[in-house]
DNA sequence: CAAGATTGACCATTCAATCTTT
DNA sequence: AAAGATTGAATGGTCAATCTTG
């Protein structure tokens, strides 16, 4: 019976606050990921001239059978919109780390390629990204600790599907719809 | 033996590569970790109309003295460069949610003032925030992993001293790059 | 039309240069 | 000159529209 009295935001816990330890929590752990992440794209940038975005999709290109993969794929390993992904690997190309090529079996579809400069690229950035993330993260944490953080993060990313890339779509109503509570 | 082991930017343990479990632990967070901060900076926008950059400023400010902070001071908080944020204030001050003045005191200084439709748009913004942070953090966790979580947070902080927001520079060692002819 | 992918316009961040005040 | 802060050019990302093929 209801309804409360201002409403409007959302939910059967319309928009309780953190608590302190929660605040905490939050607080502490954006600023450790921000400064890690921050770390690691400065150290790339400056030691091997590679944004982050870019090594992570040599990356797993690298790791695809003849290092090669769909451009569809390859987003969605990543998490990344395909358009951010078409850029990049327009810029990648240019750079010659990367190259595309249309698939012949069904000529909509297109595959990107690690190029041995790519290989050559991505091996002279590797040792970077793993000092950064020995310096900054696994050396600074016990084993158990790791594996907590493993535990956590798997929990995190099972609560979080992963959206399709086409943004999520909202129909057309402009105003911050209250959802259902399960979604 | 000239080892520094500080300064040398791999020489320890030239590039010995992620074990498995140190792979997954890696990835797993890294998935984890953008899935949430796409999620919350997706919400904000769609639902509050306000990059999640912003929403920081915005709270930091709102939780000073007089809602009112230096630049520097406010940079400092949230681990931005000034840069970043003397672009991002002179947004935000056309949207007429924050204003500028010059200190009395030391007129090179400036402050940033929240103003009242600022707040406002924060407070509109904040049950957004929160929702997110609830399904997609704080209610996977059971609380013993929050306690782990901010744990983890504090270590990894701790061993990631804020960088001074001028470039580090690592002039020390004018090292030979492992480059690509071609640039 | 739908699926796969790309494009263009626009916004945010970075880096280096600059401006002002001490 | 150094400290505090801002500016502009260049780069990367997002969103919506588009192109092409099935």
């Amino acid at each position: 019976v209801t309804t409360d009295p201002r409403t409007a935001a959302s939910e059967d816990q319309p928009s309780r606050l953190l608590d302190p330890s929660e605040q905490k929590a939050w607080r502490t752990f954006t600023d450790a990921t921000r400064g890690l992440f921050d770390a690691l794209e400065r150290r790339l940038q400056s030691d091997a001239d590679m944004p982050l975005a870019y090594y992570e999709i040599l990356l797993v290109l690298s790791e695809a059978p003849d290092q090669t993969l769909r451009m569809g794929e390859l987003a969605r390993r990543l998490r990344s919109s395909s358009s951010r992904l078409s850029h990049a690997v327009g810029r990648l190309e240019a750079a010659d780390h990367v190259r595309r090529e249309h698939l012949p079996s069904d000529r909509r579809g297109a595959v990107a390629i690690l190029t041995t400069a790519g290989a050559a690229a991505l091996a002279a950035a590797t040792p970077v990204h793993v000092e950064v993330l020995r310096r900054h993260l696994l050396d600074p944490l016990t084993r158990e600790q790791v594996t907590q953080l493993t535990a956590i993060s798997r929990a995190i990313l099972d609560a979080n599907p992963t959206p399709p890339h086409p943004r999520r779509r909202r129909d057309d109503h402009p105003l911050p719809q209250p959802r259902d509570p399960d979604e």
